[in-house]
DNA sequence: ATAATTTTGTGACATTTGTCAATTGAAATC
DNA sequence: GATTTCAATTGACAAATGTCACAAAATTAT
């Protein structure tokens, strides 16, 4: 098996040992994918049967509010990127696009998720990753809430440094609520 | 079986027929209770090892931030209530209390949990109510970074009108992230 | 290397929201 | 039913953020 299926395979894989049958059954619906900046993987209000994990890269969600874009969300590597819409056959509301030349494994959604039927090791496997995804969601609500700009600058800074490397302040600004002249004066404090 | 489990358990079971033997499995785990508004069923901080299902009442979530409680959200009849961190052995983030006298079926996690690695319809059916949970997230974050707080007062209001007959305006400007000041000038328009 | 494009920073001013204080209204308690 | 407590509204002013315009810096394309 390929070594960045078997990564990814452990990734989520913690609380149970996968038998090399579920592994291959898996790898089956797995297909890596090298692609250029600006890409976009997935467009807002269409169906997409993919999810990805980012091995290399970068990638930022977005939606268009009044023709605006904002920014909901950045994934480095070793996260996955995808949308629950599609995992249950609604349009996505995000458009998914690479900020970096990226590596990425492609998750067949339409194939795997059937397995989860008659598999139990695959339902537990799908769980797994979903939960991981719920937990995040709940952390960046939980961050939302709780801060003013500032504040939010400043843990997100602490947090995931390597964004403020890698993804334009204009993006991060969006992400965060705020004008990017408003990060911009934030950061000259 | 009571009328109460079964309509719980047909709500999150939508794309698989359980058995028999499978729904008499998950209704050992769960009770019903009847609470006093003000009640606290779960401590930000604390370990917790139950969710919650509301078939009567209103329940509210919030924590502490400098002292102040921001309010996180509102569930009325049919709605989870919980923390994937309690499902997950960590502390839960949120204090959830009562908002009316209510009826509830808590669900006990840490019984019902280990039946996923050997049931694939308790599985599914777990995997069921955190897709729908963090489908709702999803929402959440959508609505929260979508539109100013005029914008997000309107869509509210047309979206959970009963919130704001339920609810204390103080704990839906609070969750909306205004002051009730600002959410009372918002109204006065 | 140069030009063109994109990203970031800064100033001046308008708008929104927050803060504090006082008042009214509603609901719970005795 | 009166009293007490809590919730909601309103006004005056302060602070934060947005908007618009432009300049500087960095990146990308030729």
């Amino acid at each position: 098996m390929d070594l960045l299926y078997q990564n990814f395979i452990d990734h989520y894989s913690n609380s149970q040992q996968l038998t090399d049958h579920t592994k291959v059954e898996i790898c089956n619906h797995l297909s890596i994918l090298h692609l250029n900046k600006k890409y976009v993987l997935i467009k807002e209000n269409q169906r997409h049967y993919f999810a990805y994990f980012v091995i290399k890269g970068a990638v930022r969600s977005y939606f268009l509010k009044d023709g605006i874009e904002v920014n909901t969300w950045f994934a480095l590597e070793n996260d996955m990127v995808g949308s629950l819409q599609n995992f249950n056959d609604n349009p996505s509301k995000e458009t998914i696009e690479l900020v970096e030349n990226s590596t990425l494994i492609a998750i067949n959604l339409e194939q795997i998720k059937p397995l989860m039927f008659s598999n139990i090791q695959v339902a537990n496997f799908i769980n797994a990753i979903i939960e991981e995804y719920a937990l995040f969601l709940e952390d960046k609500i939980y961050f939302s809430q709780m801060m003013n700009s500032m504040d939010k600058y400043l843990i997100l800074l602490a947090k995931e440094p390597q964004l403020f490397q890698r993804i334009p302040l204009t993006y991060i600004a969006s992400f965060l609520g705020i004008t990017r002249e408003t990060l911009s004066r934030l950061r000259a404090k």
